[in-house]
DNA sequence: AGCTACATGGAACGAATGTTCGCCACCCAC
DNA sequence: GTGGGTGGCGAACATTCGTTCCATGTAGCT
């Protein structure tokens, strides 16, 4: 295999069009797409993408993405200085960040966090939270509970007077439940967005 | 319009059908699907949810699903009053945090946080960052650069002696470049998991 | 009942699809 | 060099696609 594979390329431009439009075009704009002037040479390539696990038929004969199509590479950070460009061929390990933050999807939510009061365990004002949502918690974890009807995410902790909600920012004081105390989730993932 | 729409039913049903497969299968297989004998019952339902907002061509002349289409219907979980402002943004299983934090796949990649010099800022030893391949940046950006052949995820900065990289930990320094500075990418998200 | 509105069935049609085949150009190993 | 493998080109092909038009059936209304 002296030839450096092409195919990567071809996969990455397959990538960002189906991130943009949710569908994979014919092979006809495929070739387009890909500089490719005949639909031969793109149904070459789409059997070895297929090979190598990256598409597949649906069961109506119409092509789509498999799970690996939407992985991306986990590089490390430590990795003293290839040249950039060996990032592609590190070959780490990858992932797809959906399967990765929840494997559960059906008793999952995505909640956007409001306020700073956990600031200071890097959970920001703005960013979503991954609930799985169940009742029960341990101490420590990081949970969504409703106090007076109203949602909050604190850690779950305990004292001799019984739980408490701690906050993680000076500025607030620990929360503790008046009447009841109902967990609608814990926190299982963060997402953040920059720019 | 005494019958109850049920455009609703269907689109569930195409929903559910994109979630195994990864793609919207032909007219006539949309009708044995829903139960319909002819394509033209299908072109008009197909007419009615794009009209809707569910579905739309992508350049090529072909069915896509769009934004909206994965969005989840609200009145699924019956919750008291005041609903956790729940993220519309992207809720879907496979595509949505993936279209969230990543909308150019083949410029992206994958790192995972090693160190607490960006305690500060919400970023943990043991994050996953989201970095944009690119080389050049705009002061004020999280940059992973190439300092001394080794990775480091900084805030760009300048000063009247050059350009340097703020850390967000008051145990570090700042690191003046010594010979060159060369930004590998641009953090765009953070992923972070709990458990 | 008679009427209208509308969703669907059914068939015909041109356009576009993906497959296949033979051929060429290039690169590497020998 | 020579040979073989590989990726791409170009054209022909049957199949399938989505559109279109008209007929049919049903529901609601007067």
């Amino acid at each position: 295999m002296g030839n450096p594979n092409r195919d990567h390329e071809y996969l990455a431009k397959l990538q960002d069009y189906f991130a943009s439009y949710r569908s994979i075009p014919s092979y006809a704009v495929i070739g387009e797409l890909l500089g490719m002037a005949s639909k031969s040479a793109v149904s070459a390539l789409v059997k070895r993408l297929s090979l190598a696990g990256y598409l597949e038929m649906s069961p109506d004969k119409r092509l789509a993405p498999t799970k690996r199509f939407f992985e991306r590479e986990l590089a490390d950070f430590n990795v003293p200085a290839g040249l950039p460009a060996a990032a592609n061929d590190a070959m780490s390990e990858s992932l797809s960040v959906d399967d990765y933050l929840i494997p559960r999807p059906s008793s999952s939510i995505l909640v956007r966090i409001k306020g700073d009061s956990m600031m200071d365990a890097g959970i920001f004002d703005g960013d979503i939270a991954v609930i799985e949502k169940r009742h029960a918690a341990n101490l420590g974890d990081y949970v969504l509970a409703i106090v007076d009807n109203e949602y909050t995410l604190k850690e779950l902790g305990r004292d001799k007077q019984g739980y408490l909600l701690i906050p993680h920012n000076p500025d607030f004081s620990p929360i503790r439940p008046t009447h009841s105390l109902e967990i609608f989730g814990v926190l299982t993932g963060l997402i953040r967005k920059y720019r």
